[in-house]
DNA sequence: TAAAAACCCCGTAGCCACTTCAGGGTCAAG
DNA sequence: CTTGACCCTGAAGTGGCTACGGGGTTTTTA
């Protein structure tokens, strides 16, 4: 019933590209395996829900710094569960803000859009135009007086 | 009227990393400023604004590549403005696809959140079990009777 | 006037999480 | 006995910077 896989079979398996698998290997966040006569690797059933659980929290866009954390914490059965919602809150964070900007972004590029109607040419873009004008609002006082596109 | 600035003083006008100003000239998107007799770069009007509509971009999180297909583009004035378009409708797909999994995320998030009750130790730790179970669910097919952590 | 602080130069390496590449070895099927 | 599928290693590339090391120059201050 313990599966030996071979590295390939672990990537289909877990839907992870084998090189990523020999990359998490190599920064520690996979055991090594055991090795064929030849060389090649093995992989068990802990190595399977390993991988899953590392993909798991990829999946909810944690670091692999964070992942790493999470697993010393695991092994560590007796100590303080704080340190686990600690990192879950602060990533909770990180991810709002991110979404917040990006709802900003979304609006913006939206608005963007609708400066455009296609079929013009370039010169009397409104995109463009307002991708610059926008530019210059942005934070350099900007006196036109100059030939633009070089010192 | 027309400015002649030192690389500090356009990275405090445009609120860019100095090192940040001279990547962007190193990689093609910034054009090369004239020299001082000892070597330094003076900036005019032309680059103020450029590196304005490159921060305004990327602000809108455009990539580098794209920054640059749109400085092409306004190149040629009398091309169709339809390749513009396309290159903003392309990145607000994107941006789009990113914020609906953010939200998602997010959401997971919160719920893995809600399944601790903190205080208690590692070991029953609700968070920790929530990901462990969240993961065999993900595509592995996983009977635990194998002790985990080694192969 | 000299020393200290602030600015500039260049090239290289580091960040993250991979991905790709070059150059090989191993093994079963046809 | 060769083809093709699989595996190995180490190094380099990706994007968009940021930081560092080791210098030169300019400006300010004592």
């Amino acid at each position: 019933m313990n599966p030996r896989l071979r590295i390939g079979e672990l990537a289909i398996q877990c839907g992870v590209a084998l090189e990523t698998i020999r990359y998490y290997e190599k920064v520690g966040l996979l055991p090594e395996p055991m090795r064929e006569a030849n060389g090649y690797r093995v992989y068990g059933q802990g190595h399977v829900e390993q991988l899953a659980f590392i993909r798991h929290c990829r999946a909810l866009d944690m670091s692999l710094a964070d992942i790493h954390a999470l697993r010393q914490f695991a092994t560590q059965p007796s100590g303080d569960c704080g340190e686990i919602d600690q990192l879950i809150e602060t990533h909770l964070a990180r991810v709002h803000e991110r979404l917040t900007s990006l709802q900003n972004l979304e609006r913006q590029l939206l608005t963007l859009r609708a400066t455009c109607a296609s079929g013009r040419c370039v010169q009397e873009c409104g995109i463009l135009h307002e991708l610059v004008a926008a530019a210059q609002g942005d934070g350099c006082v900007c006196h036109t007086d100059d030939t633009p596109g070089n010192n």
